[in-house]
DNA sequence: ATGAAAGCGCTAACAT
DNA sequence: ATGTTAGCGCTTTCAT
């Protein structure tokens, strides 16, 4: 590969001007950046980013620690939406795939260190409280937050989520609503029960969310659970589930003991995880979740922080019609 | 951060005994290097990236263009194993998400070029030719080939997976399979449909696949084809999909005709695509992808070059069997 | 076994 | 508007 010097040996000029050009300083003569562009051009140059790395004593390079977070599909929007903003900002993000306390994640903060990151974005598969320290660089949480908030974080807005979506169904004119949930998804799940919880007594309803701590195996939820519901003397007309796979499970169960969603019962959800929620029959409706601007603000607070105490900021999500409800 | 400088001064030592030791160069006095690694210890040193390559002349940084890749969860295995195998040899991969031709693949050469990328890996999102020409560094296509192989690539062994499947449906009894299969797995779904017919042939068969060009959207094969074949005068025993996607379509069709799969005819397809292979009912007996070990295959090949001419290499998958077939 | 000197390619700081 | 000098932190080369 060339270097400025040698494009500066052909331009019959200095070193210093072949710099400038290439950074854009507009105190070049128009001839002579014109005769340097071209040289440029014609030889194919591309600045050496360590050296400049190395002059700048700035890198450039923004760390994203995912938890796991790149094997769930939806969660591939954190990581698409940090990348977009990175790029928007030619800055230059490195994505490591970690193992919370694991020797991944050792190994992928000393190679971070080595490259002098500016910053470092971690982020979690499920809405939860991750303990993090004090650290040298800013560090943005992403769908997790610090318990003591010493770290700026994004997350979805769970409870206004399950607000939300509680009113639509009571606009809808729904009004024996079940909202059956996992353990795995805790914090959020414990957000939109107060959500659905709130909706509903605003709304002149008792309602009680059904959340099965430690029921984490699929399938245990909507076999088990459901069909006693369904039976029960108090039938709901609509259930909403704590993720799609979950209502995924609810469709074949409701099938198997005879009752049609769309027309024995609605079904409502959260993830819009697809392509799982256009296939089902019908289509899931169902609540889904800012990612991609998640990631994306995180981002830009972990690129440019913000003056002041830590906030962890809550972002809203959309529902998804299909025909499912 | 501190530097190797101020370890010495601290030790009392060369800049350069301090480098051996870093460097793990074995001629070192074991007194010396005790004592530096205390301080080093003790002061938290990280060696400057930036500064190594600069040196070193060679940026330890390899690069993974993912066409799009990224927004499917089984692709997203290619990812780990390549991350993985560049961990292994204490390589950085530098992962940017493109799109062919766009604007994004650019700008992701030029960055790769800016870092000085020891190699590149090229992953496509579906099984395909991809018209890659010479390049200054070494291109490992992967899920993807060069129509001239000029580049080394990893792909699925597509025919040997269609072949495989089809002499285990007839080992265990089914005589009528039916294979359906959409347009845009086209390469995947032509080697699939001719290791179908020669495996039906060499056990005196004679099959005919069913590959809808043009039906790319979901649903049309399951909704349009699969209730007249069900419904025809040769029904299937069997019925082999092309992805898990539309094995569950063809669920849902199915059911809704009033056949339960398991009981009526069996299911059999490729991907394993979590979690709705193991979330059907029945259980999706499907074929998995190699995914991981091409990943993994393509980085090695991308950080050591094997001499002679480019291979394409062509990796099995496996049955993961549920309880659909 | 250890060290001194040079220099990788670039940009900051300071001339001119 | 352009050029000169120095030096970022490290490793290579060559001495000792």
């Amino acid at each position: 590969m060339t270097t400025q010097r040698e494009i500066a040996r052909r331009a019959k000029t200095s070193l210093k001007t072949v710099s400038r050009v290439i950074n854009r300083d507009p105190l070049v003569n128009a001839k002579t950046r014109a005769r340097i562009e071209a040289i440029i051009a014609e030889i194919g140059y591309e600045p050496h980013q360590a050296a400049r790395m190395m002059r700048s004593q700035r890198s450039g390079i923004i760390g994203f620690l995912a938890d796991e977070v790149a094997t769930t599909s939806s969660s591939i929007e954190l990581i698409r939406g940090a990348q977009d903003a990175a790029w928007a900002t030619r800055k230059q993000m490195m994505l490591f795939n970690i193992e919370r306390g694991g020797e991944s994640e050792k190994l992928a903060e000393a190679q971070l260190t080595a490259f002098r990151a500016e910053a470092v974005v971690y982020a979690a598969r499920y809405h939860q409280p991750i303990e993090i320290g004090p650290k040298a660089v800013p560090y943005v949480l992403l769908n997790c937050f610090d318990p003591e908030d010493r770290h700026t974080a994004f997350v979805p807005d769970d409870y206004q989520l399950g607000h939300d979506v509680t009113k639509a169904m009571f606009a809808r004119g729904y009004r024996r609503p079940v909202f059956l949930n996992l353990h795995g998804v805790f914090v959020a799940a414990q957000l939109r029960a107060r959500g659905f919880i709130d909706a509903g007594k605003s709304l002149g309803f008792d309602l009680v969310p059904h959340v099965y701590p430690g029921a984490d195996e699929h399938g245990f939820i909507a076999n088990r659970v459901l069909p006693g519901l369904m039976a029960g003397p108090n039938r709901p007309d609509i259930i909403l589930c704590g993720q799609d796979i979950l209502a995924m499970e609810a469709y074949f169960v409701l099938a198997e003991h005879g009752y049609v969603v769309g027309r024995d019962v609605a079904v409502a959800s959260f993830d819009n995880l697809e392509p799982i929620a256009s296939l089902l029959h019908p289509g899931l409706s169902t609540i889904e979740l800012p990612y991609y601007e998640m990631g994306y603000a995180a981002m830009q607070a972990a690129i440019d922080p913000p003056p002041g105490k830590p906030i962890r900021h809550k972002l809203t999500g959309r529902l998804v019609e299909r025909a499912s409800f």
